[in-house]
RNA sequence: GCCCGGGUGGCGAAACUGGCAGACGCAGCGGACUUAAAAUCCGCUUCCCGGCAACGGGAGUGCGGGUUCAAGUCCCGCCCCGGGCACCA
């Protein structure tokens, strides 16, 4: 066959309706007789067009998705929609468009461009989180969570913007001021809110990083567990001197509290208000509203006395009770007590406001430091601790826990940074969280059969924080499902979070009109294999959707702790400025120019061969050149090949064969351990290249079986180049319906190898040997090399390393 | 402060279990083909010294030590960059 030139804007488009259209590409529904892999990557928003950082995720995705299918295994490799709910609610208030309208266009585009670049996603099983029945089942969900008691609503502060006159994340608060409005100080507001009460499963989510070792990012798991922030301690309470009303306080270091100078409430806790003196009372409220704006680390630590004492519970003395703007009301009980001899932070304070210091703990060997100027934070043996003097801090620690319990006073504990996770949003775009709140019964769930609760359409989005939803009389007004009295509903959304803690399930069983899913299907295809996605996600959708799974184990929906036995996290696409891309920023690269000036399968080996996948990744276009000349090399090569008669020469036939099987063994290799896909890639323009330079002389006989692999080692990576080179070479259907590759080892074999030979570590030569040789063999050929002869000479050889078919190494003295 | 990563040519990177540092590609330089350009193909390309040259010698993976016949890789001590958490009791 005469060469053909590479053209892909002549064969791109050809390819596509090959897998437009036939979900069974990887998925094969009936067949059992395969094993299952199932890759999810994470959801894409449809908040625009498709960038480059997700190409190349979607590329890790598709590639590792038709190796998989290739190899033998059954592969869901299915594709949906996140509607993401503040990009969705923006856009609508510029363009005057409705959210759905604006969110369906935008998905249609991206599925556009996905289809274009070529990824072969499962499309029967696409779906939306904007859709009605995914409304249905997160709703379903809600209250489910609500009848174990883990969706509970209570009062919770927010950060507000008085300037738009909306509640802003914490995120987009800068320097205690809203991000869009740097010098309007953002106020606290106490609003009703839903929590889902992930707390409870803090200690399973926590133990549950160990048994993800294999699968997970270490970095993932230090992220989470670290987020989680549990920490080990005891709490015990300080009783009021007078009122014998107590105080609790929690500590890690109960070792020690006969040290402790006083005791320190947030500005915000429930006692502090009754205990200040009445002058006190403004400078409470001052750090009570001070806390919003609170630059962490930089604030001045700034208290006061409340003129109330507290009695230590261990030792019987009284301490002062003070207030604090260091001390925070959410972590542990929200009061503390201050040991400034052996704590850093309460040192700090009770020097600045002369409290006293009294060193409790010194340390088991050496001098102890002098109270007053050091601080002595570890572990060491108490001292002036009572009946505890002598003990170590370690052992201290566990009996004087257990003395307080003895006592009635306190107990071990173990505290938590995470807190329950709020899902209430004052916005129109997302799930209506399914109450209603009647003025007779209280807060009353809607009954199953009456969801979904939908969205009413053509709402006004008022940007003005409060719920545009509160102004729909037809949506709000309802009868209350248990008393029949008139109604309100609850005018929340959820968070989108909550949608995509349990996308990956739907999936399985996206039609299902009775249940989330078929926990029969899901039993099938779950754990997912693989998950991909973006370190962004590493916190709070991971550790949200791990909650979910332990949920719906409880609840017998699902019969695994954990959702993905496999993440992985690929490195971020930098834009032009080195930062993250993001519209915001403008820094956005699209892939539609490179597409259509190189094609989608330059665009995907690009994106493959620049970097390793889970590193971040600068973005320079200039090697996207290198991958599209080497797709044009790789198809002429082929192309002009295919039927081609001649005699050839066995040597050449040989080598062919023998670097076509080492480039098989290298990429399955690679594909199996590893995804270092610039390697793969490295493997194959190394094969194209060794095969174009034998070319003349490979025998026709062998050409069929060299050009098949050839192929099919192509297809994952650069797939509509490998179809069209399929079809040409006679191949029928789609390449991926081919089983990937065997290499033998017999082939792959190098038979001569070059062994480098150092004298003194030092490299001196090489000698050409053939394989599998014996170390004396080996040493004796290495002594006899011209090039090695006169380091040996006359002087005296005190070693010979020999590691055979690897390097011989002489250690020489003179 | 604590916890994770990372530091290798002009650039992206490779070297997977200690065994030839720089595979593969980009950029650059030289050449072939061409009236010319594009495209394509061939050669060179870590740095320094010597040589017309083939080649020879030396240095070299952030810095300083160490282990080893042999270190980018292992150990000890630092420096720098990126990320996460952070008055968390």
């Amino acid at each position: 066959m005469p060469e053909q030139p590479y053209d892909h804007r002549a064969i791109e488009p050809k390819w596509q309706s090959l897998w437009d259209g036939d979900p069974g590409l990887y998925h094969a529904p009936n067949d059992d007789a395969r094993p299952k892999y199932y890759v999810v990557e994470m959801l894409p928003y449809p908040s625009g067009k498709l960038h480059m950082g997700h190409v190349r995720n979607y590329s890790i995705g598709d590639t590792l998705a038709r190796y998989m299918w290739m190899r033998g295994f059954n592969v869901l490799h299915p594709m949906g929609w996140d509607a993401f709910g503040l990009p969705a609610e923006n856009a609508a208030l510029k363009s005057g468009r409705d959210p759905r309208d604006w969110t369906v266009s935008n998905i249609a585009t991206m599925k556009g461009q996905l289809k274009r670049l070529g990824f072969s996603y499962d499309w029967s099983r696409e779906i939306s989180s904007c859709e009605p029945e995914y409304y249905r089942w997160n709703q379903w969900f809600f209250l489910r969570l609500y009848e174990k008691g883990l969706a509970y609503r209570r009062q919770s502060r927010v950060n507000w913007c008085p300037e738009c006159a909306t509640v802003l994340a914490n995120e987009q608060v800068v320097n205690g001021c809203c991000w869009r409005h740097e010098t309007t100080p953002v106020v606290q507001r106490e609003i009703e809110q839903w929590f889902f009460k992930i707390t409870e499963f803090a200690d399973e989510l926590v133990d549950g990083l160990d048994r993800l070792d294999t699968g997970w990012p270490e970095r993932v798991r230090a992220m989470q567990a670290n987020w989680i922030g549990r920490s080990d301690g005891a709490e015990v309470e300080f009783k009021h001197d007078e009122t014998g009303e107590p105080i609790r306080v929690f500590t890690t270091r109960v070792d020690t509290i006969f040290g402790a100078s006083c005791v320190i409430l947030a500005p915000e806790h429930p006692l502090a208000a009754g205990m200040i003196r009445s002058e006190d009372g403004p400078r409470l409220k001052a750090m009570v509203d001070d806390q919003a704006r609170k630059a962490p680390g930089e604030i001045e630590k700034d208290g006061f006395d409340t003129g109330h004492f507290a009695v230590n519970p261990y030792s019987g003395g009284k301490v002062p009770v003070w207030i604090a703007n260091f001390v925070l009301a959410t972590y542990g009980t929200g009061a503390i007590m201050a040991v400034p001899a052996h704590d850093e932070r309460d040192f700090e304070f009770c020097t600045k406001y002369g409290l006293p210091i009294r060193a409790v703990v010194r340390p088991v060997e050496g001098t102890t430091p002098d109270p007053v100027v050091d601080v002595f934070t570890d572990y060491g043996v108490l001292e002036h601790s009572g009946s505890f003097t002598g003990l170590t801090s370690q052992v201290a620690r566990e009996k004087m826990a257990k003395y307080a319990e003895f006592m009635g006073f306190g107990k071990a504990k173990i505290t938590y940074r995470l807190r329950d996770w709020g899902v209430s949003r004052q916005r129109y775009w997302g799930t209506p969280i399914p109450m209603v709140h009647c003025v007779v019964c209280g807060v009353v769930p809607v009954p199953d059969s009456d969801l979904p609760v939908l969205l009413p359409n053509r709402v006004a989005i008022t940007g003005t924080g409060r719920s545009p939803l509160e102004n729909v009389a037809e949506f709000m007004n309802v009868k209350c499902p248990k008393c029949g009295a008139d109604a309100r509903r609850e005018s929340d959304t959820m968070d989108t979070f909550v949608d995509s803690s349990w996308y990956f399930y739907r999936y399985a069983d996206p039609r299902n009109s009775g249940a989330p899913f078929d926990p029969a299907i899901v039993r099938h295809w779950f754990p997912m294999n693989q998950y991909i996605g973006g370190i962004t996600h590493a916190i709070l959708h991971l550790l949200y959707s791990r909650f979910w799974t332990k949920f719906m184990r409880d609840m017998g929906l699902v019969d695994h702790d954990e959702p993905a036995a496999n993440l992985f996290t690929q490195g971020m696409v930098l834009g032009t400025d080195g930062t993250a891309m993001s519209k915001s920023k403008g820094n956005v690269i699209d892939p539609d120019e490179m597409i259509d000036r190189y094609g989608a399968d330059t665009c995907r080996l690009f994106t493959l061969f620049a970097a390793p996948p889970d590193k971040d990744m600068e973005w320079n276009e200039s090697s996207v050149e290198g991958q599209h000349r080497f797709l044009g090399r790789a198809f002429r090569f082929v192309t002009r090949n295919i039927g081609a008669q001649r005699e050839g020469v066995e040597e050449n036939g040989r080598q062919a064969q023998r670097k076509l099987h080492q480039t098989i063994q290298k990429i399955t290799a690679d594909f199996d351990n590893r995804w270092h896909f610039n390697t793969s890639i490295a493997a194959m323009m190394e094969l194209s290249n060794e095969l174009t330079a034998l070319e003349a002389g490979i025998p026709g006989e062998l050409l069929p079986e060299i050009l098949e692999n050839f192929i099919k080692l192509l297809a994952p990576f650069a797939p509509y180049t490998a179809q069209e080179l399929w079809v040409a070479a006679g191949g029928e259907g789609a390449v991926f319906r081919q089983p990937w590759p065997q290499f033998d080892e017999a082939l792959a074999a190098q038979d001569e190898i070059q062994v480098p030979v150092q004298v003194n570590g030092k490299l001196r030569g090489r000698i050409a040997v053939s394989i599998g040789l014996p170390k004396d063999t080996l040493e004796q050929a290495a002594r006899a090399d011209e090039k090695i002869r006169p380091h040996l000479d006359g002087k005296q050889v005190v070693k010979v390393v020999v590691v055979p078919d690897k390097l011989v190494n002489f250690v020489v003295k003179s």
